[in-house]
DNA sequence: TCCAACTTTTGAATAATTCTAATTCAAGAA
DNA sequence: TTCTTGAATTAGAATTATTCAAAAGTTGGA
């Protein structure tokens, strides 16, 4: 995600914009949405629109370079860690963490299934709960 | 999924149009999404509406009745099948299947994950190719 | 430097889902 | 069986996420 010239050679113009978006999802492990990266770029490209960051993402889609994530069930989240890994996701904040360990070994499937589908990947969402929401207290109700 | 017994004695008003919804979906194992049932409960009740489906969905979630998947990034799909299984989707038509194996003892976490999040269930999408697109020819572009 | 092709922008358009207000109904009480 | 009331249904408006369209602006190779 680092060296501009990838895209450039992958045929993408290389805007401000782009830039700047390359630029904040560069390492970035905080499974944005579109509208977090909107809003972080909008402070460096005040006139950004909501239509280049999703132009954009797609782009980077296209080209592999991102991932999209469906873990919730509200909005897509990005990740631009496009080695295969897991995640894990507070149920009380939202908070999405990685896992970085194949389980691929240990997730033969049935023949039921094998007879009806030729699997080729598969992806993990874990559940819990983060530290700081464990310290916090339940909300009753 | 099926005695209405259990409905009324956890305060849910039996109306016909949510009968009709409980008896499409007892039993389903297609994965439908709120259209799916709205298409097909409406061969009945031409009369209903969207809203009641999604407010007797909202309802029998809160129940634990039926579980919500996040599994397409477009649209939620529901499942009435609420002891813990995993899916496998078809990347080519998006059918989804049921995968009912236990594999959480082989999914340990590693302890700068534990570290953070306090575990508390997992669900796998596995993807692959289902039988019948498999014969058929991927499309060329 | 020039210019075709690609991008950005604004705002409208979609699509899924939720909300609102008025009307209707289920089911326990009388 | 009828009454009563809180809950459910409905139509349609409202929201939210995402996509599209057209005009104006830029990138980067020639």
């Amino acid at each position: 995600m680092e060296r501009i010239e990838k895209y450039r050679s992958k045929g993408l113009k290389l805007t401000p914009q782009r830039l700047a978006i390359l630029e904040y999802l560069d390492g970035n492990t905080s499974h944005p949405t579109a509208e977090d990266i909107y809003r972080a770029v909008k402070k460096k490209h005040p006139t950004i629109s909501f239509a280049t960051v999703y132009n954009t993402l797609q782009a980077l889609l296209e080209m592999g370079e991102v991932m999209e994530l469906t873990i919730d069930p509200e909005r897509k989240h990005f990740d631009p860690n496009t080695t295969p890994h897991h995640h894990i996701v507070c149920t009380r904040c939202g908070k999405i963490g990685d896992v970085f360990v194949d389980y691929s070994s240990a997730l033969e499937l049935p023949p039921e299934v094998t007879e009806e589908f030729t699997p080729i990947s598969n992806h993990i969402d874990f559940y819990g709960v983060c530290k700081k929401c464990n310290k916090t207290k339940r909300r009753t109700k």
